[in-house]
DNA sequence: TGTATTTATTTACCTAGGTAAATAATTTGG
DNA sequence: CCAAATTATTTACCTAGGTAAATAAATACA
């Protein structure tokens, strides 16, 4: 088996599924970029824009880009921080109050592109994609 | 273990891995995107825009696009074809002949994301993909 | 034959992700 | 204490991918 088979495969499925959830989570009127976030900050509550970019490994302006977008749809709110460099970004009682839906939705599409694996096979997956690209440099 | 966990590494070694191969192909003067393009030309030969983008699977647009950087770059050259509303994309000489040196970047970037895997992992890896969201609908 | 439908490509507009450089605020060190 | 370095965020500019709608050419068919 040629190596390049693997990482178009894992282009391929990566780029399919999410494609699937920004589908399904268009009734939601939000993007899988989007509900990382909204999924982080519902976890770690109120936090700093370098914490959640650093968190969901983008860069920055990724994140700055994304919030301002959010902000607008009224999912997030940014509220100065202790230091005048610095924005803590919230989730809006609306976000929070919309949150189990979407986690629902999120689930149940997740759920639907994974039936064909068993449950150790699933573990395995993901076993084998936390060792992919460890030995660098 | 939490399905999300699974979709987020999946995400998150696709990124990275992306990534790391546009770095490298940087001095090529090239994208990991273009480059798949470039093989599917150099196996496949003369071939219309949409059998390229049916093969690739991505949609339309994303091809008309990318070829269009790569037409002014001069690694492609787009012909009409028998009917008039196709277009033939080919491989320029400078690209056919700048091919084997890139093909090594590939491969090797490829092979450093991949050895903390064995070789039977690889295998289990990519047929664990292939049939991950097989069962839809 | 002539209209209607389908097909190939493009255009316009959206999100996501990246780099480099600009800004502003905070820290560090001489 | 003040200049230099660092840190947090943003801006400008790039590629990639998507959808919806516009064109233009070919096909179907009544």
């Amino acid at each position: 088996m040629d190596r390049s088979y693997l990482f178009h495969a894992l282009n391929q499925k990566v780029r399919q599924l999410k494609k699937e959830l920004d589908d399904k989570l268009q009734v939601h009127d939000l993007y899988y970029a989007q509900w990382t976030i909204l999924y982080t900050l519902s976890r770690k509550g109120s936090i700093t824009q370098t914490e959640l970019w650093k968190y969901l490994q983008v860069e920055a302006p990724t994140i700055t880009r994304t919030l301002t977008r959010m902000e607008e749809k009224g999912w997030i709110v940014r509220t100065p921080g202790r230091d005048k460099r610095e924005r803590l970004v919230a989730l809006t009682e609306e976000a929070l109050a919309k949150l189990p839906r979407i986690k629902e939705t999120i689930d149940d599409t997740e759920q639907q592109f994974v039936t064909s694996l068993s449950e150790e096979e699933q573990q395995k997956l993901y076993h084998l994609l936390e060792k992919l690209g460890t030995s660098k440099e």
